[in-house]
RNA sequence: GCCCUCGUAGUUCAACGGAUAGAAUAAAAGUUUCCUAAACUUUAGAUCUAGGUUCGAUUCCUAGCGAGGGUACCA
């Protein structure tokens, strides 16, 4: 709240005037709800600067503030702690500056601003996307919605995997197995058509294997020499030297996964503003290693492969460029962050959203940059995310332990359907407008459920336990959007007049409160990089509105002043589900 | 071996070093002639162990136990 300003400079001066001593930070925190009280002053620390009785000091600091601070109505002490009671007017004429605030916390994008890049997905071109990649992208996609509130412009982007050995092993396998058979000719995803593909090599692979071993090599010759890994192999180098015919079926195989992934992407709601593609990257970075090298940034071994010591910052040495030339993942990564800086020449932040297990990676990479001298590494953040995990432990495709994100999208459509049909409440709907409700409400349930979640945690994701409906969950905030909507069709006054001489009930003190928090909500989400922040916030607004709901009539006020407030406050609590899910990319629907 | 995360009710999640550790779910009981019961109200239930730092520790430090991840020419 603005007040928390104003406050902090009135205890500074009263410290200096009472007690002549200077306190640098004031903690508040909000009064727990047993206390009598709105926001407290946690004296403790003071007693650094000044020896005393905490309570005689918090009494004296109290009649001090409440003598100089209109906005102050009260004030109480327990122990260290200085309650403050704010006047219900102070509350008053913040809900009036609500009103009158377009999209109360979501800031305009400010163009003089710098801009920030996140970049999510950068899925294998190999494999269809599945619940992981549904964590990726939806933090990716809410974190970029987060910063963009905060007023700064966001480029979302993605690095697609479109090379290397594991595009020729279904490649391969499609030109011996397949039999021309294309997305449109068998009807299939065509991400899951090439996926397929993909597993077929590996059984095939796994029989030569096996095969060989039998006529009497060891695992490892086997492993190494199976003809069609060779063949796969051979692939890579036919494609790396830019073979047309295995150029274009490249091309074509990809094209498939592409459009299978946009469907994906398209129900998950997520977008980009640009790809990058791996296959025109993977070259970057070289140069610069040559440049470090004369630096002295990096050296070379007897082998010829380029490494970097980073034993003195308490990591290992990690190698930058192979013994025979070619790149490894990190002189790419070099190579692409700082291509961007310059291809955007108002860049200032970078977010890379990848699963934790590369932490070491980005850590590395970071101080790499930091060594090379680039000023703007010091503005590059891994959001690192916890894998999700099934009870069995780690989702494998090759045990096929995998949760496809197509498939868990359409449970979660379906989950919807029922529950609604079972309901009934959707009278006078179109098909076309149920099946879309559906959708609304079984992503939300979805989404929340992955992002209510700190992403520094790992999720374990029963899918024998269906997502709920009920509790603290997207649908339960979605109703309570759609019973506030409810009420304001019913409305037949104008609920426009600014409300001052009213005296508040806790409930509605508790919503303004809570409405007024919004904002530094959502700064502390972008700090944080953290949608969860945002999901316990809007959980916690809507929480408290169904206790007021529950108890205070709204429409059936006899006092028009009173109706009139309840209407401000329901519609108000309304915009900030709306404006807050959004940022989560979760909608909100009118009835359900 | 070394390095990094993480250990909170039966389960899934919260808690800038602050007051009596919050929710949800599962369990038990209740609320509908009243604005949508996908809701609300009660009850019962947890900080891995042992030390340390301090006015105060789930939070910071050390050791141990347990889970997950990384570990040099895979991305």
């Amino acid at each position: 709240m603005n007040f928390q300003k104003s406050l902090e400079k009135a205890v500074k001066k009263g410290m200096k005037t009472l007690f002549e001593v200077d306190i640098p930070s004031i903690e508040f925190q909000e009064t727990r709800k047993e206390f009598e009280g709105d926001l407290t002053i946690v004296v403790f620390p003071f007693l650094k600067f000044i020896k005393g009785n905490p309570f005689e000091i918090a009494t004296k600091l109290g009649n001090y503030l409440k003598e100089n601070l209109s906005e102050l109505s009260n004030f109480n002490v327990v122990k260290g702690f200085l309650n403050l009671t704010i006047s219900d007017e102070y509350y008053l004429q913040s809900l009036d500056v609500i009103n009158n605030t377009e999209n109360f916390g979501i800031e305009e994008i400010d163009k003089n601003e710098k801009s920030v890049m996140v970049e999510y997905s950068s899925p294998n071109t190999n494999k269809p996307l599945h619940l992981g990649h549904i964590r990726n992208n939806l933090l990716g996609y809410s974190v970029a919605e987060i910063i963009a509130a905060t007023g700064k412009k966001v480029y979302k982007t993605q690095i697609i995997n479109d090379r290397g050995i594991h595009i020729c092993k279904s490649m391969l396998a499609w030109e011996r197995y397949g039999n021309s058979e294309t997305p449109d000719s068998s009807g299939l995803k065509g991400d899951k058509l090439v996926g397929n593909y993909y597993v077929k090599f590996d059984e095939e692979y796994k029989k030569e294997i096996a095969s060989l071993i039998s006529n009497g090599a060891t695992e490892e010759e086997a492993k190494k020499n199976a003809p069609i890994l060779l063949e796969a192999q051979n692939m890579l180098l036919r494609w790396e030297s830019g073979d047309e015919k295995t150029v274009n079926l490249w091309k074509r195989m990809n094209q498939w996964v592409y459009d299978g992934f946009d469907k994906t992407y398209n129900e998950l709601g997520v977008n980009f503003d640009m790809n990058y593609y791996e296959s025109n990257t993977y070259l970057l970075g070289k140069n610069i290693v040559a440049d470090g090298l004369k630096k002295g940034i990096f050296y070379k071994k007897e082998d010829g492969s380029v490494w970097i010591d980073l034993t003195e910052e308490g990591l290992d040495e990690k190698i930058v460029l192979r013994a025979d030339g070619t790149a490894v993942y990190m002189t790419q990564d070099i190579g692409t962050a700082i291509q961007r800086f310059k291809e955007f020449p108002d860049l200032d932040t970078l977010v890379y959203t990848v699963g934790n297990e590369q932490d070491y990676h980005f850590k590395v990479l970071i101080l790499i940059l930091k060594k090379l001298g680039y000023i703007w590494a010091q503005h590059l953040y891994h959001l690192s995310y916890g894998m999700v995990d099934l009870p069995s432990g780690k989702m494998k495709s090759r045990e096929g332990t995998v949760v496809d994100a197509d498939e868990l999208i359409i449970e979660m459509i379906d989950t919807a359907r029922t529950i609604s049909q079972e309901l009934g409440k959707l009278e006078g709907y179109t098909i076309e407008e149920k099946e879309k409700l559906y959708k609304t409400i079984g992503l939300g349930a979805l989404k929340y459920y992955i992002l209510k979640v700190d992403p520094k945690k790992r999720i374990l994701f029963d899918p024998k336990e269906s997502i709920d409906f009920n509790g603290n969950t997207g649908p339960f905030i979605q109703y309570t959007y759609a019973r506030i909507q409810s009420i304001l069709r019913k409305v037949d006054f104008d609920y426009s007049e600014k409300i001052l001489n009213i005296s508040l009930h806790q409930k509605e003190k508790d919503l303004i409160k809570l409405l007024n928090y919004f904002p530094e909500n959502v700064d502390n989400a972008a700090k944080n990089l953290s949608p969860a922040l945002i999901a316990n916030y809007t959980y916690d607004l809507v929480k408290a509105y169904n206790t007021f709901y529950q108890s205070l009539p709204i429409l059936g006020c006899d006092n028009l002043q009173e109706k009139i407030l309840r209407t401000q406050i329901s519609n108000q609590v309304g915009n900030t589900i709306k404006n807050a899910f959004k940022l989560l990319g979760i909608d909100v629907p009118e009835r359900m």
